[in-house]
DNA sequence: GCAAAAGTGTTGCTATTACACCCATGC
DNA sequence: GCATGGGTGTAATAGCAACACTTTTGC
């Protein structure tokens, strides 16, 4: 390859999207056709490329984020490197490595990043590969190792989202507190108690109700919130606390 | 350099060690001298080695605390991987980078390991280059990016101890509550009412009173405990807290 | 006998849990 | 008018914070 990139390093990308009801992924298809055009193997893969010179690893996993789904100023962060020497060394990856003009032979070492969007906000914009969204629970494997990486990104948000401000991130600027609800329930795997999560809501100076209200659905319409970071940044204590 | 290392990744270990008065940091001393004897400078760095062929990461990891302090089986987790393509860039870095004959101009990616031990288990066998317990809150600057890889491993330590059982790798298998109590406090940097923490121990089942007292102390000897594992893997909860 | 750290309980306050019904809208 | 999700309060309990004095040992 001269594409400017360095052989041993990469960062794949779990991009975590939020559609009011689920969490999901968004993954690249990657389908191995041999000469004849019969289909040897298809399966799903991360978002992922090798690093540049020159680049930071930040910029690097924010250049992917964005050839990917056209974003940028989106939420992002380092979470796992993952180094074994056999981690390409299933068949699949190495055809695939192959077949895409890669050493299969070369140790790549993988700096894992997630980043937190809401789907209705992404343009899924990757030509080459088909990139596209997956329930997160309906994920059963992966591509070279990236059910691992995908684990381990999942337990990094549920980690962090208990003790950050970042739900706001895969939600639109406006929500509805039963779609902030949601977030936790489907990132935590719990259920909440809706009265007592208003409660808690009502405590926090940051989640702020605009002058609007849903509008179109065929229910009682509900009162839309905004996250403010100002108010957050200067309220807020080393004690955030989102666990229940 | 033929050490069957690979020239761009690295792993630097910062190994906290608890004295039962401060946290401290092994450091090791980074002089170099000119041909006629002088000293050109003299700093500190962390504990750091390449990476083998065909080891993987936590093996490295490994390896280099092995070598440092003789321990093996001991506490260490990976929590944060530094590229930056000029991390390496600062005067006395390529100095240093080319006197033990490495290139200056690789661009090598660093993955962070912490390791918790107790200092007075710890024999520093590192003969090459004098490593030495510093105090944590001593420690102005280090060589290369060290201070930064630091600042971040204590920052995971932080993070991590509030929910996880990790101050016991910090002491010796049997320990005082106020010891217990004091590595909470140097850790995350805040007083603990002791009653208010001695009611909060005797509620935690997997700390365990022995049948023994301190020894020679010219005070009221303490009662001695210790952690069981068995008894924390049997009834551990999610909701395991230790925040102050 | 004194210096040093160990050990011990109570009270007020705050936060958490559990729980059930009426409301506004679109169709 | 019915289906859908929105919105609301109370009481009991559990956990947290603040606080001061006596005990045991070595020297």
């Amino acid at each position: 390859m001269n594409d400017n990139t360095i052989p041993n390093l990469s960062v794949d990308c779990v991009i975590f999207g939020f559609d009011s009801e689920k969490l999901n992924v968004l993954l690249l298809e990657r389908k191995l056709d041999a000469q004849n055009g019969e289909t040897i193997f298809c399966d799903h893969t991360l978002v992922g490329h090798h690093v540049r010179t020159g680049e930071t690893l930040d910029e690097s996993a924010a250049r992917i984020l964005k050839e990917t789904t056209g974003l940028s100023n989106i939420y992002l962060e380092q979470f796992y490197t993952f180094g074994n020497p056999d981690r390409l060394k299933k068949t699949r990856a190495k055809l695939w490595l192959e077949s895409i003009g890669r050493n299969p032979e070369t140790r790549v070492i993988s700096i894992g990043y997630f980043s937190l969007v809401n789907v209705n906000s992404v343009h899924v914009s990757y030509t080459e590969r088909h990139a596209k969204w997956f329930d997160l629970k309906e994920i059963d494997d992966l591509g070279f190792d990236h059910k691992e990486i995908l684990n381990k990104a999942l337990e990094a948000l549920q980690t962090k989202i208990k003790t950050n401000p970042l739900a706001f991130e895969l939600l639109p600027q406006k929500f509805t507190l039963s779609h902030l609800q949601k977030i936790y329930e489907v990132v935590l795997g719990i259920e909440i108690d809706k009265r007592n999560f208003r409660k808690k809501v009502s405590q926090v100076p940051y989640i702020v109700p605009l002058k609007e209200k849903q509008q179109k659905v065929s229910h009682k319409p509900a009162q839309l919130y905004m996250f403010s970071r100002d108010i957050f940044e200067a309220t807020k204590k080393k004690d955030f606390n989102f666990s229940f």
